[in-house]
DNA sequence: CACCATTTTTGACTGTAGTCAATTTTGATG
DNA sequence: CATCAAAATTGACTACAGTCAAAAATGGTG
């Protein structure tokens, strides 16, 4: 079977079939921050699951293709915390710096969103997903504002993204030195068009904690 | 058999094996230029190559290994003609932009290049080999000269490096602006410190052709 | 040359991803 | 409730990557 449109289709039907799926995410996320996404197979996750081996087919079209709605809730809960945090600031480097520091932190916490973010072979869209969408916005907004460079969309977003990314594989997966996150910071201002000077003082400025998470942070 | 260290071993030994290796190389390099990376097996190489299946494993690790070194081969042949284009130049500045600009064209035009840096999970070093080395040392060279500002390299390094490779992937695998090659290279000039104005600038000036293939710019 | 220790090659074997035709479930209709 | 067409589920099946114990090749030594 093809992976249907979720579009409307009929009332229970699609309920039963949303909780399969539902099963098989849980089931998925569960044993991969377990024993590791390498060591579980699509077995073990159907069989946990308590759906036949070829139902996964039906959901997602690849192993590392589930974990891109996991990832993505993350990212989600993650930018609503941030965006609690940055709300009220009136300067768009400052947010960027910020977002950016915890965004990285928060990765570097989690070894399965840092897993999917160095090994997906997944198209830049699903990655995008996977690594949560304010950047983007608070960037344009920087841009109308003056404050930013102006910026080429469909080349600087997957530059800055393919940025993180290199950092993230490089330097989240081995020891490395206590000021990668400051330093990434600095240049992603550099790369928007701040001067150095500048950028290396927003860069290290103290970092306001992350806002507690609440309900409706939950994944969705 | 372990993949045995290519040290002292013996001499006719070392050389018949080395064929081995060539042989399949080669084939490797034809059947995925021909028929795209994903529709060759590691039977299909073998069998062109006429050596056993398990040979393959005691040469390269995976499929994708395989791309390494025809890879780095490819990036040190166009890094030769590069160094021979901006050995004069005095502006680490240009130099870097011109390098940019020639490689990512460069890696435009070869899908197969293409191919290795989008969807190869790699080690970032052997990413590394795989785009040709003197990015690096031109850099150095502009921050010693106080032409960029100064940079982590531990941090700097993958940051460009995932930023090349994040723009490859988004855009030379669909149809994408004319200057996308230059935008990047815009961005990389503000990366290292250069004010946009300057960066735009410098950026989209003539770029010189590349020299001619010479002699001992053919794969080593 | 005969023997042997070491290195290299080899293809049968194993485990897993992904496919697909057959089966089951669903809910609409008479 | 019985029937049916459409949708969803399923696990047997195929093809490939990667392993490994056995076989072959090598070259050193008496």
């Amino acid at each position: 079977m093809m992976i249907t449109d979720e579009a409307q289709k009929s009332p229970r039907v699609q309920r039963k079939r949303e909780r399969a799926r539902q099963r098989i995410l849980d089931a998925a996320e569960r044993l991969m921050r377990q024993r590791g996404v390498d060591a579980v197979t699509i077995q073990d996750i159907t069989d946990a699951a308590d759906v036949g081996h070829g139902t996964f087919y039906t959901h997602f079209k690849t192993k590392l293709d589930v974990l891109v709605p996991i990832c993505e809730a993350t990212a989600k809960a993650h930018t609503r915390r941030m965006d609690r945090l940055t709300a009220e600031m009136e300067d768009a480097a400052e947010v960027v710096s910020i977002s950016t520091r915890h965004l990285l932190h928060a990765i570097e916490k989690d070894p399965l969103w840092t897993w999917f973010l160095c090994n997906s072979k997944l198209p830049m869209d699903d990655m995008r997903r996977g690594i949560g969408g304010s950047g983007a916005r608070d960037i344009l907004r920087g841009i109308e504002m003056g404050r930013f460079a102006p910026l080429a969309v469909p080349v600087g977003e997957p530059f800055l993204l393919g940025a993180m990314i290199g950092v993230i594989q490089e330097c989240f997966t081995q020891i490395h030195e206590d000021d990668t996150v400051e330093e990434t910071t600095r240049m992603v201002l550099r790369t928007l068009g701040i001067t150095d000077d500048e950028a290396q003082e927003i860069a290290h400025r103290p970092l306001p904690p992350l806002p507690a998470l609440e309900l409706n942070d939950a994944p969705a």
